[in-house]
DNA sequence: TAAATATAATTGATATATCAATTACATAGC
DNA sequence: GCTATGTAATTGATATATCAATTATATTTA
C-alpha cells in the first residue's frame, strides 16, 4: 500500500510552521535576553499572571508532561530565575515563586514576544486567524475524540 | 507591558493541534508495530520513496538537524531497521539502506498512516485544507523572510 | 480510623533537540 | 599539486520528551 509521503500533508505544513516561528521566536528573544527559551519565557509569563500555579498545571498550560517540568523548574531555580518551596496547605505541591532576577526577565520579554507575534502574524487579516482557529480546531477534536 | 497569554494566541492552538495529532498517531501506530516513533516510521517512507538520500536530507525532510538524525540513524541502526555502510562515490556520506526487518515495518505503516491522518481530518473540507494551507505559508513565510 | 485509592512530584532510562567544536573528505582556485 | 574553502557527519555538553516506577502526602471509603 502507498500513502501519500509526510511532505505532501497538511501536517508537515503545521509542523514548519510552528518550527518556523519557534526558531524565527528564539533568535529574536535570545538577541536580547541571555539564557532564556521560549517555553521558560511562558513558564515566567503563566506564574506572573497566575501565581500560585503548581507545576502541573503550567505543564498543561506550556504542553509539557510532569516529568519534563520537574527537571525544567530545576534549571530555571538553577539559573536564579524561579525559587521553590514547600507549600505547607498541601506538602505534595510546592510553591513557585519568580525571584528578581525572573522578573527583570519579564520586563524585557513582553515587548519582544509581542513583536514576534506581530511580525509573524503580518498580512493575516482577523477573519483568516479565525478560520485558522475552527479548522485547526476541529482536526484537535478529531484527535481526542477518537 | 502586558502581552496576551500564549494560551490565548493562535500559536497556542497550531502547537497544540500539532502535539495531539502527534500522540494520536503514535498510539494507533504503537497498538501494531513495537518499537517504531512516528519520526522513525517517516525516515524509513522517505527512504523508500528516495533511496540514497543524505542523513541530511532526511533531517531535511523530517525538520531535524544534522546531530538529531545521527543518532536518530544510529538507534534505528540499533534496532535493525536500518543499514549504514560507506558510500565510495562521496566518502563524507553514508548510504543508508532499509533492512528486511526496516521492510516488514514498512508494509504495516501506510495504512495506520492512512487511517490516522483521515480520522484526524475528518470533517474537513477540500476547500478549508486549502485554507489551512495558505494561511500557515503565510505565517511561515513571514517567519522565515524576517 | 485503618486501608484503599488518588494526586503531585521525582527519578531512572532512553531518545531526541540544540549548539558549538571537530573530523574526514571534496572541490575550487591559484 | 597545494591551499583555502566548503560539506557531511560525528561528538560532547546540556536540556527536554516520554514512559514506567516510586515517593510522599491527601482524600475517600469501608
Amino acid at each position: 500500500m502507498n500513502v501519500t509521503l509526510p511532505s505532501e500533508t497538511i501536517f508537515h505544513v503545521i509542523e514548519s510552521t510552528i518550527k518556523e516561528y519557534r526558531k524565527f521566536a528564539q533568535k529574536n528573544i535570545s538577541k536580547k535576553i541571555q539564557d532564556i527559551t521560549i517555553d521558560q519565557g511562558m513558564v515566567l509569563l503563566f506564574l506572573n499572571d497566575h501565581p500560585g500555579l503548581t507545576q502541573k498545571e503550567i505543564a498543561e498550560l506550556v504542553f509539557k508532561d510532569n516529568a519534563s517540568m520537574t527537571r525544567m523548574i530545576n534549571t530555571m531555580v538553577g539559573k536564579k530565575h524561579l525559587k521553590r518551596s514547600i507549600n505547607n496547605e498541601d506538602r505534595r505541591r510546592y510553591k513557585i515563586e519568580i525571584t528578581t532576577k525572573g522578573k527583570e526577565v519579564l520586563k524585557n520579554l513582553p515587548p519582544i514576544i509581542q513583536q514576534n507575534r506581530n511580525s509573524s502574524l503580518k498580512g493575516i487579516t482577523k477573519n483568516e486567524l479565525e478560520q485558522l482557529e475552527v479548522i485547526l480546531g476541529k482536526i484537535r477534536t478529531n484527535c481526542t475524540k477518537n
